[in-house]
DNA sequence: GCATGTGAATAGATTCACAGCG
DNA sequence: CGCTGTGAATCTATTCACATGC
């Protein structure tokens, strides 16, 4: 019992073990008992080797011939993930982004619950959100230390998004999500992750524009050098 | 003139040229004309050995001995990126997050539009957000014909992502951006991206656990086998 | 002299392919 | 026999370190 976490699991793996317990507890919900990597793989949207290397880093938990128990495997991968208890979680910022995640109870899934939310413009203090109201920023260090929070999710404009992460971080919070287009630093001891609309969208215009390019090329004569006009969007 | 992007360039790469470009719009504001790998890396939060190994797979753009030029860099990597063009864009679904999306005039940025947005909700059909009135998602067909819709973002529930993937791949869309908590599947010609919170959370979950588990160890006794009570949050 | 550009070295992730075991 | 678990092979990405050229 005192042998918890032996192996060191690589980031790559980290990353997929919530798409694994996703498709786990679809299958528990369908009474499924046992599952295969073959089909746990369909239903993450991955390749069956990778999922059976992944899960080898968490332990032997499958039966050769057979495959996995659902419910087992869902617990042993809940607890790898830290989800079997419930991480305290504030929400820096209400704009438009704010307000959607504050009200997001089925995204937020187990595991998490908002506690706290703050906002730096006194207009928007006080003003109540689901069962919580908004406090303001300079709160935030007798909030953390109150409610224990463990993540803080920064949903501010991206000028002021280093100042809260750095307030985040004094108030003692050492995982930040971080929702404002901007690059943050943050100590070592403390885990940083983004999600960018721009960012993806941007990758998306990349993929897209390369196939654009493609289909001009099939279209049009390999011959003449620059095409006049080729302004004209190419979506059929 | 015709040899536009003869070079193969690495997904990785794809996924920092957003960032390059966003410090360089920083640098370009602040009048700042060159720029080295080294100040290019800070701003962008990797390191610089990175940053011109990135570059060099768009050409050899740099000065040696001098760096890059803010403006030509800004325009190769934008052009690299397919943002020397606007893409029309349909948000799919229009509760919290949807809502909050068709309001982000500020995070879509240059080189995006959004031209649309539907919902399966006939309640929701006819409410005007921003400048846009919602359409219904059967109209998709004819509003993706007529706006030439390059991007759709699928802000719905996860129990109709697949079906709103399907149909926004039937009526042409070949970039789609995922919000919803759904692994979705899509043809081998549409690029699939996703933006998913409850996994960015539990990765950090997992971290967190990590951090607070070795904490444990420090401040127990290495000796005696499973401590009763560990229930007790441990963020001081 | 100084910062880029890039081969070579290293590290990390994915995939293969099959031995091992229920 | 069927499916897991895993070494070995492969592929991709990162980092090093220095020759190159302004």
């Amino acid at each position: 019992m005192v042998e918890r976490s032996r192996r060191r699991i690589p980031e790559a793996t980290v990353a997929r073990l919530p798409l694994y317990l996703r498709s786990l507890l679809e299958m528990a919900e369908s009474k499924t008992t046992t599952i295969s990597s073959e089909r746990l793989a369909e239903l993450a949207g991955v390749n069956a080797a990778k999922v059976r290397k992944d899960l080898s880093y968490l332990g032997s938990y499958g039966t050769r011939g057979v495959g996995y128990d659902v419910e087992f495997l869902l617990y042993q991968i809940s607890r790898e993930l830290g989800l079997t208890q419930d991480w305290p979680v504030v929400i820096v910022g209400l704009g438009n982004l704010g307000h959607a995640l504050a009200n997001y109870r089925g995204f937020m899934a187990r595991g998490f619950r908002i506690v706290a939310l703050v906002d730096a413009d006194p207009s928007k203090v006080g003003e109540r959100i689901g069962d919580l109201a908004v406090r303001h920023v300079d709160d935030l260090p007798a909030i953390a230390a109150d409610e224990g929070i463990a993540i803080g999710i920064i949903a501010t404009p991206a000028s002021v998004a280093q100042e809260v992460a750095d307030r985040l971080v004094a108030a003692g919070v050492t995982s930040v999500l971080n929702f404002a287009p901007a690059v943050l630093t943050v100590p070592a001891h403390v885990s940083l992750r983004k999600v960018d609309l721009s960012i993806e969208l941007q990758i998306l215009s990349f993929y897209q524009q390369r196939r654009v390019a493609a289909e001009q090329a099939l279209a049009a004569p390999p011959a003449a050098s620059a095409p006049a006009s080729a302004d004209e969007a190419a979506t059929a």
